[in-house]
RNA sequence: GGGAGUUUAGCUCAGCUGGUUCAGAGCAUCUGCCUUACAAGCAGAGGGUCACAGGUUCGAAUCCUGUAACUCCCA
């Protein structure tokens, strides 16, 4: 059978993943082993995969597919969340297109159509984290708002609100007066835009005094309440305390002082509007203050305003202008900047509005719950990095409530209920249970009817019960399944939820199970462009990742992906790193070609133990240093060290160095010693790049037919002979120097070059001394005792070697040269032995250290007799 | 405005509790090779005042202080 010289990724990866499915190796069952689960985050039903996903569950796949090799049960639990406010956007989109307007709709209809878009558009992600290879427990799917998952949701609710953990209060939000909506804040666009600031006088009450207020808002006097200095402001220090006449409409106000206002933006003085400023409303509940709304729902001024009623907002800032300067009120007009937030659907400027919403006492929670800031600090959930630490403890400590009410459709509804006059009557699951509730607190209502709260709750209000609701943990506390799998192992999520998503897994993880989620917690980096943009849909500047796949195969993209993504770091995407992995790709191929290519011939070559000795004492030492870096989670780190171990160790020096002469064959003992160093080698790779490994493995040996690599055993490292692996190394340092002294004198391939060695060093070489001729291409390696005149020569292992170039040898050039060296190595000696003859050094510095120094220094010293000897030769 | 973080080779990053095996890796660059596994390759080479300025120490990329630039989070 003839294999390809390129590798064809497309030719194998289907096929792979189609064999892992038919043979259920992702699914898990609870059983006697050891567990180990991830919960994948959940991403948006709506997305498509993006970059970020890649990487994520690249990383999440490596880590379960290393835990299943090592034999443990592993479940890798896949699903998407209904992100309400995305989803709800794209149904939208998907009536208007249908000529369909949701106004038009009731509430049921519309999530027909919601439910029918998500069937139809909402597992495309999975689907294509298939094509990553992703080993997840496809029959574990879940999704947040199916109908178990929704029932957790809601009893979470009534639970929390039993506890009194969630209130009801006003909040400021984001109002589009044009769609009579609500918007979130990613709903929001910011851009600067040309304003008016407006000078208004306010008369001092008694008296001839007045203060002069900036603002851009006139249509919203009506509103004000107070005014507000800054008590350093000097200017203003006479006034605080006294009252101020708000013009247009001849409301009396106290001026107050607070450390929020800016002296130097405008005049200082700061008109107080807490219906319709976010910062204002801060200060208004600070002082206690009034609240006046005056602006209906739809952006016309309110009956509360007493003036201008019913006009619109904008006509309303006009009239309020002209009215004040016919008063004589206006001091004078300002062209200013200003940052103004239009809705991203309707271009409608938004209005800041209160509202009541829904809220989590966060405070209380954590007083509650002091397990969620303890566990993370003293690292019983471990972040990687660790430094995230501090920001997530910056959070807690500055923790605001968790607003959770959110004015859409499509999420769980929330479960209170109203009587006629909106006065909230019960918080029940039913209408039926409601009126229970609301008839055994208030006997003999008169009310009729009961109405269910409008708004549904924040999908994170799902996300964050995600650990223990996969594994129905609020249906069935005691299930054989959450007992088994939770906590779970790894998060695996991006630094920018850990407050939205992380934290909150935390605090449902002890308010519910009284227990973590999650033991670790790795921080991805955010994906970049080369221009350290964010990537993003808008900038058009992520590629698409199948696209990618197609072109470098999934094993290409997911070892370039993580080539450069250390935890918590950006990486810095740049298709060349796609391109390093498919040229990994093909030069493993191109090594099962040459070993397959062999012909095999009964015997043992004896000359080739030491090369098998060395590879596999090397990929065992090797082992053990991945086993570190997988202890902390340095991926990137373990990766780089299998590609060197594969590419430089296996490829360049030991399939070289047993490799037979041309059309000859290879003695049997070899041949299955390499088969058996290359089968460890791709199954400490698979959960890197599962397909190419799955494919070399099967053909490295027909035994394997009918079995997979995922769930062959991950190698053990064995003991490490030190010495052989520094005797290669010598030999490979003494190989290095003969092709540098080759290449400079333009030697060809074929030139045989003769090679004499003096002096002694405990590091022997001759163990490799084939070796050494066959890779150096030596016609002779033989010890001396006299000089060789005419050589070329180095240093190695306290050995001088002279290599008969046959050319002309520049003395000149060569007494240079060794000159140089022998004047580091003397300043190196210098350095050492001052080292050492400080006391306070010899006193202080651990033993290890002193040791190595005087090492340093017999080598030195070693090397500095053996120049010298040379230089007086020459 | 408050907080956190980053700054090491052209690029992306390692460098754990200070000690010339600590100044590294990969990519890129340069030179020479189409040597029948691989030109998506082989063999070699060059490249850094470890952001800047002070300090602690026998010794600092590593610890401390300050400065600058950038990034993120919150307001």
């Amino acid at each position: 059978m003839e294999l390809p010289k390129i590798y064809d990724p497309l030719q194998t990866e289907d096929k792979w993943y189609a064999y892992w499915l038919q043979k259920n190796y992702f699914h898990s069952e609870p059983d006697d082993r050891e567990p180990f689960t991830i919960v994948i985050p959940p991403p948006n039903v709506t997305g498509v995969l993006h970059m970020g996903h890649m990487l994520n569950n690249t990383i999440q796949d490596v880590l379960v597919r290393k835990a299943r090799m090592e034999g443990k049960n592993a479940c890798w639990v896949p699903g998407t969340d209904h992100a309400s406010i995305a989803t709800e956007a794209k149904v939208v989109g998907m009536l208007r297109e249908r000529g369909i307007k949701k106004s038009e709709l009731s509430r049921d209809e519309f999530m027909k159509y919601a439910w029918e878009w998500k069937e139809k558009y909402g597992g495309i992600i999975l689907e294509q984290l298939k094509k990553l290879g992703a080993s997840c427990d496809w029959a574990r799917t879940r999704f947040t708002m199916e109908e178990s998952m929704s029932e957790a949701v809601v009893d979470v609710f009534i639970d929390l609100h039993k506890k009194g953990l969630i209130y009801r209060g006003l909040r400021m939000i984001n109002w589009d007066p044009q769609a009579k909506t609500t918007l979130s804040n990613e709903e929001v666009l910011y851009s600067e835009e040309n304003s008016q600031l407006y000078y208004v006088k306010y008369r001092v009450k008694d008296s001839e005094d007045y203060m002069v207020v900036a603002t851009v808002r006139p249509e919203t006097i009506m509103g004000d309440v107070a005014v507000c200095v800054n008590p350093k402001d000097e200017r203003y220090t006479r006034l605080v305390g006294k009252t101020v006449i708000v013009p247009l409409v001849n409301r009396e106000v106290p001026v107050i002082a607070d450390e929020y206002v800016d002296i130097e933006f405008g005049t200082g003085a700061l008109k107080i509007t807490p219906a319709h400023d976010a910062n204002d409303y801060a200060i208004g509940t600070k002082f206690n203050l009034e609240v006046i709304d005056c602006f209906n729902e739809d952006g016309t001024v309110s009956a509360a305003a007493q003036v201008f009623i019913g006009e619109d907002r904008f006509k309303a800032r006009k009239l309020a202008f002209e009215k004040l300067q016919a008063d004589g009120l206006i001091l004078k007009t300002e062209n200013i900047l200003n940052k103004v937030g239009r809705s991203e659907r309707t271009n409608a400027v938004v209005e800041p509005r209160l509202s009541m919403q829904w809220f989590v006492d966060m405070k209380k929670f954590f007083e509650k719950n002091p397990q969620v800031l303890q566990d993370v600090m003293n690292d019983g959930i471990i972040f990687f990095p660790s430094n995230l630490k501090n920001t997530y403890k910056h959070w807690i400590d500055n923790v605001r409530d968790w607003c959770i009410s959110r004015q859409l459709w499509w999420g769980q509804r929330i479960p209170a209920w109203y009587d006629e006059q909106g006065n909230l009557a019960a918080i029940a699951r039913t209408e039926a249970e409601a009126w229970e509730q609301y008839k055994k607190s208030n006997p003999g209502t008169s009310v009729k009817h009961l109405k269910q709260d409008e708004d549904v709750v924040d999908t994170w209000f799902s996300s964050w019960l995600w650990p223990i609701s996969v594994f129905d943990g609020f249906k069935d506390p005691n299930n054989k399944e959450i007992n088994y799998y939770y906590p779970t192992n790894d998060l695996v999520t991006a630094p920018e939820i850990m407050f939205f998503w992380v934290m909150r897994m935390i605090m449902a993880g002890y308010e519910w199970r009284g227990e973590k989620p999650f033991r670790n917690v790795y921080f991805t980096g955010i994906v970049r462009d080369k221009l350290r943009r964010k990537m993003s849909k808008s900038l058009g500047n992520s590629p698409d990742p199948l696209e990618l796949i197609a072109q470098y195969g999934a094993d290409g993209v997911r070892m370039g992906m993580l080539l450069c993504s250390p935890a918590g770091n950006d990486i810095l995407f740049d298709e060349k790193l796609c391109e390093q992995g498919r040229n990994f790709s093909n030069k493993l191929w191109n090594a099962l070609r040459l070993v397959k290519g062999w012909e095999i011939k009964a015997g043992t070559n004896v000359g080739n133990k030491v090369a098998i000795e060395w590879m596999q004492n090397k990929l065992n030492k090797v082992i053990e240093e991945l086993n570190d870096s997988y202890k902390d989670y340095r991926l990137s780190e373990v990766l780089m060290t299998l590609y060197k171990l594969i590419w430089d160790d296996f490829c360049s020096w030991y399939l070289e160095l047993i490799k037979p002469d041309y059309l000859q064959p290879i003695d049997r003992y070899t041949y299955e010693k390499t088969i058996l160093i290359f089968d460890s080698l791709v199954r400490l790779l698979h959960p890197f790049m599962p397909f190419i490994t799955e494919e070399i493995w099967h053909e490295l040996n027909p035994a394997n037919e009918g079995n997979s690599i995922c769930i062959a055993t991950y190698p053990q490292a064995g003991e490490v002979n030190k010495q052989l692996i520094e005797e290669a190394t010598l030999a490979f340092q003494i190989i290095s120097n003969i092709r540098e002294i080759r290449a400079k004198a333009g030697m060809k391939n074929q030139e045989t070059v003769a090679v004499f060695f003096s002096g002694k060093s405990d590091i022997p070489f001759n163990a490799f001394g084939e070796k050494i001729i066959k890779l150096a291409r030596l016609s002779k390696l033989k010890e001396t005792d006299t000089e060789e005149a005419n050589a070329k020569t180095f240093i190695a292992g306290g050995y001088q070697f002279y290599v008969i170039t046959g050319e002309e040898t520049d003395i000149e050039a060569e007494k240079v040269k060794l000159q140089k060296e022998l004047e580091y190595t003397r300043g190196f000696l210098v350095s050492v032995n001052k080292k050492l003859s400080n006391e306070r050094f010899v006193a202080s510095a651990p033993p290890q250290v002193v040791e190595s120094e005087q090492r340093k220094k017999e080598d030195a010293e070693k090397k500095i007799s053996l120049l010298e000897q040379a230089l007086s030769q020459l």
